[in-house]
DNA sequence: GTCTATACGTGGATAGAC
DNA sequence: GTCTATCCACGTATAGAC
């Protein structure tokens, strides 16, 4: 729908044509302020007046304000699965697995509460090609679980509880992104504080849920949770089991 | 914020003065149009034109397009809470009694699903009246969870889960409005299915939290919730702990 | 292909006359 | 309370320079 190949490094490479120099003016300056102003306070016409450049010049590369904002959320999923495919190796626990990807999904996007809500404006509209959870961000979606399951490389869990801990996971990082944009604490404190209080109980609920002794009561209940959701045709486990890491 | 007077009964009062008629025949044109063409296809001059008024008119009675759309909202949770109170004692069993709230919740809304989406856009806004998890909405939102928690009326819970359950359920609710929104099945059955099979796990797993056996596992772990939710803040017990409903 | 300059129509919102 | 006139920002279109 929206082309897409700012990668939101905003560090300019040398090769770049002419027109990827001033396309990435046009998402730096708009960028900046998104940042300043917010969103909806920012008009094309501002873009165009602080990059220097004539307003139809912005609308040739991007199809419209919306696009912008696309391009950033392409690229902060982008970020994100690099961010972990390098540091995984740092991390050997589960928990600490789990505690780095939430950490830095969260840190990446702090300084950008307000445009993270501008994403969330569309998820009320399924059609809408930037709803969270609709059909056009299926593959940033997806993609976005593959990056968390990158934590949970190497581990075992029962058939019940590998097949809903993505989804579960991405959920909740979907609340913590949205309670981030609710979190007026000093540096989002409480943000974290959330998140790792969540994170070490998931993990503790996981070391519980192994006991042999409650399996025959946790498992029909994870039977039951999966049957409902596999029901609703909530999945979001993506075709390709590997993300796109070339190894 | 916005005026509220509209209760979202179309049927006119006898003793309406000439202003709340008009109010309400710019509020009734209004959704009307919603319906038929969605929210952002319908313009402040269709509304006007079609009610046979004056553009500054329809302003002089709803300050903005949004003004009209949050009075759509207060009155859908004010018709809830009136509809859940008037068919409780229809209702024993408590899983009845949830099925009838969630249900009637549901089928309130369910012509309504454009407009449902309008409503969800503001959510990443927090400073924004209508964003339904700010402090803009607060008193719909403890409002919904009393209107919610008259199904527990009468229950005994262990303090852990008594206090969990009002906020849980309305998170419920929650996902299944938004679930809803994206239910493209004929008459939303998928939605109501989806609702009624999280219902009835839910009511299981209340009756197996009960079992004195289970209790020294299930205890610390709704204690650890109950903690995280503190901690971060998150509570819609509605200051005071009846509804108002005068008896 | 890339960019400028300019103009038009639409829609939300407001001011002021009546 | 109601209407008319108006403002302003937006998306879009276009004609032409390089």
């Amino acid at each position: 729908m929206f082309s897409n190949d700012v990668k939101g490094s905003e560090a300019a490479q040398p090769d770049e044509t002419k027109a990827e120099r001033t396309r990435r003016k046009v998402y730096d300056t708009a960028m900046t302020l998104f940042r300043e102003r917010g969103f909806d306070e920012t008009t094309m016409r501002d873009i165009s007046q602080q990059a220097g450049m004539a307003l139809g010049t912005a609308y040739y590369h991007f199809p419209s304000k919306e696009a912008i904002i696309a391009s950033y959320y392409e690229s902060t999923q982008y970020r994100h699965h690099a961010y972990v495919v390098e540091h995984l190796s740092g991390h050997k626990a589960l928990q600490d697995r789990l505690k780095m990807v939430f950490h830095s999904k969260i840190e990446q996007v702090q300084g950008d509460r307000r445009l993270l809500g501008t994403i969330f404006r569309y998820t009320g509209d399924p059609q809408h090609p930037l709803s969270v959870l609709g059909e056009g961000t299926r593959s940033l979606q997806q993609q976005s679980v593959a990056t968390i399951s990158l934590a949970l490389r190497g581990e075992r869990f029962p058939r019940e509880i590998a097949e809903l801990l993505p989804v579960a996971l991405w959920g909740l990082q979907m609340g913590a992104l949205l309670y981030l944009l609710y979190d007026t604490s000093e540096g989002q404190t409480r943000t974290f504080r959330l998140m790792d209080q969540s994170l070490a109980l998931t993990v503790q609920l996981l070391s519980v849920a192994r006991k042999p002794l409650l399996a025959p009561i946790i498992t029909p209940i994870l039977r039951q949770v999966s049957g409902i959701l596999g029901d609703a045709r909530i999945n979001l486990q993506p075709p390709i089991k590997q993300p796109p890491t070339k190894e």
